[in-house]
DNA sequence: CCCGGAACCTGAAGGC
DNA sequence: TGCCTTCAGGTTCCGG
């Protein structure tokens, strides 16, 4: 599953095949991966321009193209690109081919079909409500405050929202809670001041980790030249059912938040205290 | 506005 | 051995 460290690798090690060439023509193998406009339209659009450039954000990957248009890129749950010299057959589950006019080929995997396709003359029209990039200076510890205040809902679902932070998914929050000590069912709008800044730095730091790392494959995570990435190695808590806690030895735990696999170490992870609501209510009546 | 859950999709894994 | 069910989770959509 691609999340920020993921598409971050990715995006450096396909640029040098990719940024200056010109794409001759996309071969649809699945269709559906089109997302907008018409897949007639997208074919007459896309012929013939040269890639400018490759940028990241959140988890999309961004292609500004010589027509002034981007072409948009996301892999969602099961997507790879891969690097093809051109000759080869093409892998399984391979949905889109983009043909190149020095012969090679980058080939959009995805088994599950989740991923997406886009040609839009806006980029801003995709990501235009996507949360700050947790890496960049803009992104400071009183930001974080500040948008935590807002939210209510359990800290785990708000570092998954995209509009939120852009580019935290399941695997990079479980560690990033971890790291912070932090429950993951706690409010946001909870934490302490002193829990915000070790949330801050947990989140920074395990994205840098995995970054170094060529990114987590858990599942269906490839760099552009089939290799996997070693993030997954590092992980303390995320996807370690079973294990006990590298800290202090406690199982971890395994509970669901808002449909996802969540998992955490009860002990270096403690609940939030009770609500004090029923103590303010004793103290009104 | 904010929250939570279903839907999308298909291979892998687990149960009987 | 094999059929059936469940699980995985990024994003979007819908209802409360």
């Amino acid at each position: 599953m691609p999340e920020l460290p993921e598409v971050e690798t990715i995006k450096n090690e396909i640029a040098p095949y990719l940024v200056g060439r010109t794409i001759q023509a996309v071969e649809l193998i699945w269709s559906g991966i089109i997302k907008e406009p018409s897949v007639d339209e997208f074919q007459r659009r896309i012929a013939g321009r040269k890639v400018l450039g490759l940028r990241r954000r959140g988890k999309y990957l961004l292609l500004p193209l010589s027509s002034g248009e981007t072409l948009v890129l996301h892999m969602k749950m099961s997507g790879s690109l891969l690097v093809s010299n051109g000759c080869a057959e093409l892998p399984s589950y391979t949905r889109a081919a983009i043909l190149l006019d020095d012969g090679r080929k980058i080939l959009f995997r995805d088994p599950r079909k989740f991923g997406v396709i886009r040609l839009v003359r806006d980029p801003e029209t995709v990501v235009g409500k996507l949360g700050p990039e947790p890496l960049e200076p803009g992104f400071t510890e009183e930001l974080f405050a500040e948008l935590l205040r807002r939210r209510s809902a359990p800290i785990k679902a708000v570092l998954c929202d995209q509009d939120f932070i852009a580019g935290v998914g399941n695997m990079y929050a479980d560690e990033a809670l971890f790291a912070a000590g932090i429950h993951p069912l706690r409010g946001a709008n909870t934490l302490s001041n002193e829990e915000v800044r070790r949330l801050f730095n947990g989140v920074r730091h395990v994205l840098e980790c995995g970054i170094g790392n060529k990114g987590a494959s858990i599942r269906n995570y490839y760099r552009p030249d089939g290799a996997t990435g070693t993030a997954h190695l590092e992980f303390k808590v995320a996807h370690q059912r079973g294990e006990p806690c590298p800290v202090c030895g406690t199982p971890l735990s395994y509970i669901k938040v808002r449909g996802r696999g969540t998992y955490f170490c009860p002990k270096c992870q403690p609940a939030a205290p009770p609500a004090k609501t029923e103590t303010r209510k004793r103290h009104l009546n």
